[in-house]
Order: C-alpha cells, then sequence, then structure tokens
DNA sequence: CGGCGTTTTGAGAGAGCTCAACATCGGTGG
DNA sequence: CCACCGATGTTGAGCTCTCTCAAAACGCCG
C-alpha cells in the first residue's frame, strides 16, 4: 500500500486539489502548515534559501510522489515550496489526518507501516549511491529490483528514468548496459531485464 | 525526539540486549520478525544475498542507529543482519511495540513523527548526492546544516565521518575545505565551520 | 615518549560527464 | 498510408574531476 492510499482510504473527501503555474510558490518557510502534499500532475521543489538567495535542494517530488509528511508534526514549514513546471497539487489537511491517527490505532499503524517502508526504500537507495562504478551500480538495482525467481527485473519507466534513480547520465547507463549484454550477463527485453549468470 | 527516546520511553524495560562477534548473523530473510534494533555499540549490516552468493548492502546500521522498523509490519523479514563488527543491540520487542501503538495514540503519532523526519532527512542527503562537484556538494551540505543565523556549522564528528556521509573520500573533502577556505568563503574552527559570505 | 587515528598534500589514472550526432519508436495529422 | 515530430535510445570522443595510492605532519591519549 502506498502512503496515497493510505490517505485517500483515511481521510476520504478531505483532500483539496490547487493548481499551480510554474515558479509559483505552494508554501514558504515559516508559514503555518496546512497540511502534507500529493502531487498529482507536474513537479515541486522542496529548498532551503540560504541568506545569500542561494537554493539548496531538499527534494524533487514528481507526479505520485508526496511530500512534506512531516509538516504533520510541525507548526510551520521549514522549507520553500516551488512547482518547477504548471502541477496540480492535492492537499491533505492536518486536521483530518491528524484526527484519524489519533481516533484510529489500524489506520496509525498503517501509516507508520507506510513510512517505515519509505524509509526502507530510501537507505537502500543512498547505499546505491555509494557504489562507485556504474556496473556495480546497476548490478546492485538489479539485485535489489529482481523479483521472487532473481531472474528479471521489471523496468518501472523507461531507462532514462531509471538512469535518474541510479544518479548516472542516461548515456553512462546505455553504455553500461550494453555492455553488460555483450559480457553475456544480462539479456534486454522490452521493459525489462533478464539475468542471465546469477549474480 | 529520536526513534530511541521514543522507543524507551515507550515500551520501558521490554527491550532485551545480545552480543555480537563480527561476522555473526542478527537475523535472516525469511526468519519470523521479533521487532526492531538499535545498535549499542559496533556496526551491522543490511544485506540481501542473491542467489550466485553476491550481496547488496541495503544499509549500515552504527552505534546509535535503529534498523529494521518495516520488519514491525511484516511476518518475516526480507533481508540478513550481519555484524560486521563485534556489536551489542538491543531488540525492541515487535508485540510490545505494537500494542503500544494501538493502545496511545500519543505514541503512534510520535512515531510516526519520528519516521517522518527520517523520511525527510533521507530525500535530503540524496538530493545531496545529485550534486557532482565536491565544492557543490559541500556548499550543499553547509547551507543545510546551518544554524538559524546560518553562518555556523557544528561538526557532529571527525571531518572523515562527514566525507562519508557526503559521499566523498577523506582527501576530497580536506583539499575542497582548504580552497574554499583559501577563497574566503568558510573559516574553519575546532569542530565548526564558519561561513564568511553568506551563500 | 610512543603509538594510533586524523588531517594534509602530492601525483597519476580511471571513470563518468559533457557535448555531439544519429537511430529508433510511437503518436499525430494530412 | 505516409510524412512529420518529439522523446527515447545509442554511440563516439575528449575532458574534468574524483578516486587511488603514497607519504608525511599533527594531535591526542596511554
Amino acid at each position: 500500500m502506498t502512503e496515497i492510499d493510505w490517505l485517500s482510504a483515511a481521510v476520504p473527501g478531505a483532500a483539496k486539489e490547487r493548481t499551480l503555474k510554474a515558479g509559483q510558490t505552494l508554501f514558504r518557510r515559516g508559514d503555518r502548515t496546512s497540511g502534507l502534499y500529493e502531487i498529482v500532475k507536474g513537479q515541486v521543489r522542496l529548498v532551503r534559501v540560504s541568506p545569500g538567495g542561494r537554493e539548496a535542494v531538499l527534494h524533487v517530488a514528481v507526479a505520485g510522489d508526496t511530500m512534506a509528511e512531516a509538516s504533520l508534526f510541525a507548526a510551520t514549514y521549514h522549507c520553500d515550496a516551488i512547482a518547477t513546471t504548471d502541477a496540480v497539487v492535492r492537499l491533505y489537511p492536518k486536521a483530518a489526518v491528524l484526527a484519524e491517527l489519533d481516533r484510529n490505532p489500524k489506520a496509525a499503524r498503517k501509516f507508520a507501516a507506510v513510512l517505515a517502508r519509505q524509509v526502507m526504500t530510501l537507505r537502500t537507495r543512498l547505499e546505491q549511491r555509494n557504489i562507485r562504478t556504474a556496473r556495480d551500480r546497476v548490478r546492485h538495482y538489479l539485485a535489489v529490483s529482481a523479483d521472487v525467481d532473481g531472474r528479471t527485473v521489471a523496468l518501472s519507466g523507461t531507462l532514462k528514468d531509471v538512469a535518474s534513480e541510479l544518479g548516472l547520465t542516461h548515456e553512462a547507463l546505455y553504455r553500461t548496459l550494453a555492455e553488460m549484454e555483450a559480457d553475456g550477463e544480462i539479456e534486454r527485453r522490452k521493459g525489462a531485464i533478464r539475468l542471465l549468470k546469477p549474480i
């Protein structure tokens, strides 16, 4: 279950949609928190702006992501949220979400479960970034993403998306996959990769 | 509040300590989940072992960290946990933690808050790894870690620790800091860095 | 004082990034 | 049905930056 599934189940009808133009601000640091957001369309980035005006990006949320979960438990936002493209967001109001957490232990447990899974996934991706060579990083990705038989990896989006998730340029990923295929380590199919040698 | 503070407050006396030799297994994939662990001393790594015997590291937990939070909500573990050094771990039994979450909405909210904060921190660190040059990565780190006045960054551990958190070799970090100091961008103090130009 | 870990600087090599050109694919409209 | 177009996929060549290996200074603690 994703966080969004949980939210729409827990607070049905409470969410409000909002449309943003590219460059428009969703909230600013110091604003009273209104709740957490789901990105329906487009892209929103969370940034901390330093006194000198430089931006440090904390997170780039794209369609399907949630952001600002921690704002549920804070009085004010600790960063700015700015749409990088035209975007549509859905607000899950803080009061409604917290009320449901208090009222319904099952829901609270489910929410914690969703967050714990996110923590796990993020740690895995962070660990992956510690791997230096493209080939080993791809191997790590394949090993972690392989289905139960450990032989097939379904590719979620385009290879460009995978490259971005791996922290590689798409060129580097293409080259690496080509080399691995030439070495008989993998076989590329439409939307999937088969592992030939059990790694 | 850290996760550990929350745990010891929520399930006082329920935790059990266990001592591990280097190389010893704490749990294996498929084992029934017993709860989540805090590392008291040493280092434990979570790995997924592929059919061919290669290890994909999912997380390296060091003293003070918690691990396997998601196991609270699963019947079996999904990876192996192996001590990389002699280690002491503290087990917070699943039943006790879940019972407290069900019984006490305040505790459940607190737990969710801790997890949400972890998600935030991890996303920030992941975003940081998207920055390619050492200098910009250090700038990002400084901007995010600066205290309220945006002028001073307290260093938690040694610079080697910081280098590891940044995903840089310590040599690269030393060089970068030296250059930044030469350029008048920062000033290095004992256990802290002052930002001279507001970045 | 001696030993160990941290900090520092040097030199060289390798790996991925950047820029560039081209192929391929899927959808759209004439 | 075909031409067109944009995005994805693919390959090439050079460059830059960090990593690696090495060695030495420094600081802390027993």
